[in-house]
DNA sequence: CGCATAGTTCGTTCCTCATCGAAGCATCCC
DNA sequence: GGGATGCTTCGATGAGGAACGAACTATGCG
């Protein structure tokens, strides 16, 4: 009978089958209104609202209203570290799974996590950064090398203007169980590949598709 | 309405207070009877028993038979690792906490998780033996430096003898948000600081209270 | 064997909470 | 303004599941 933190009531917050399809949609970074997590998680427009306020409640999403719309997103990246330490239990746990599926086969390659990139893809690209020295490991952290600044602007992607949030985060990765690049860096470069067109997102999942000639230019940009 | 691993069915599991005081208290390693996580959940036996066939079934739990006596335990470390990171996000969610209690600084200080050391004394433990380059990080795994067996050695702990579990791992630390020493080292250095009187256990608690001349033996040991 | 302790199973009760339809706001467009 | 769209609130319904007492099984102790 002992208390800490309500470890119930968040993890009742997710142990609805409807909320845990919506928290899973927003694993894919992008903020979604009511009407496409209602779509999202097979419920009536009520139902999500209801759902939504919960959710809110629990301090779980944030919510930014435009217009008539309304854009839900995960509260932060520890609401999305918990979801995937939840989804690794699940998936190691659950010798349910009938179907390997093929889309799963893709979400292990690489995928989107919250708004950065995981996946095997991620993780070797993380290595090849850390082999190169371009990034530090240094405990938990993980900072910035001394050829980093320039090592990313001939990429494209500038370094300072970007605030508040830390440069670079580890993630750990469900599939690999090992941690790939998260923190503004890390979503940057997710942006930098998907602006390049070197991959697209599959339609109504995490998984994130390379094309053949975009796969060979991030080997040659992160993996070379 | 997309189909992964069954997270709800996990956090559901979770989502009970009876059976996340359960949960919680197998986080402080040591598998307990169904009656005393009863007792420990406030609920009725049969209430208890009850709970307790769900944990299993989903997978969550294991448990031992000696006698009359059925040891319920954490199915692993990576069960322990979710339910550190649900209760992150319930500390850092919550801004309900009344009673900052003072069993909680002490938490915060050392606090046993499901098998090893964690809380402040643990973080700065790893640090420095990463400084000493004992430990060597390399990616999420640590490895052990070429001094460590001697190292260890010497204090008593052997590296050998230790089978199957990775001998170093990472473990997030709730509290201080970096990692602590985890894996069958980690399990190892704890059984040593009981094992020497250096600390002990808070009956009813996670939390590790180091005797003042315990921690000076710790701090010799792990910190110099 | 008989009694005590540890756990599970069964059946019942009860309450929470997910669900949806209908109605109510808010915002945009014409 | 009026009509459409996005979303929330309200109220009623219903199902799942948490709770306990009582009865049952298993182990240990004399």
């Amino acid at each position: 009978m002992r208390e800490g933190p309500d470890i119930a009531r968040i993890a009742s917050l997710v142990g609805d089958p409807a909320r845990a399809n919506m928290l899973n949609a927003l694993m894919g970074g992008t903020a979604l209104t009511a009407s496409e997590l209602a779509l999202e998680a097979g419920v009536s427009l009520p139902t999500a609202s209801s759902h939504l306020g919960k959710l809110m409640e629990g301090g779980l999403l944030t919510v930014a209203s435009q217009g008539r719309h309304r854009y839900y997103g995960l509260a932060g990246p520890q609401v999305a570290g918990m979801i995937e330490a939840i989804t690794g239990v699940a998936e190691a746990v659950g010798p349910k799974r009938v179907r390997p599926g093929p889309r799963d086969g893709a979400m292990r390659v690489a995928r989107v996590c919250y708004d950065h990139l995981a996946g095997e893809q991620a993780v070797a690209m993380l290595d090849r950064l850390v082999d190169k020295n371009v990034l530090v490991r240094d405990e938990q952290e993980i900072r910035l090398g001394p050829s980093a600044a320039s090592h990313f602007a001939a990429i494209g992607i500038d370094l300072y203007t970007r605030p508040r949030r830390p440069v670079c985060r580890a993630c750990l990765d469900w599939s690999v169980r090992r941690s790939h690049l998260a923190g503004t860096l890390g979503a940057a470069i997710l942006d930098k590949i998907l602006a390049e067109k070197w991959a697209r997102r599959e339609t109504d999942s995490r998984a994130v598709i390379f094309s053949p000639p975009g796969k060979q230019a991030f080997e040659r940009v992160f993996l070379a």
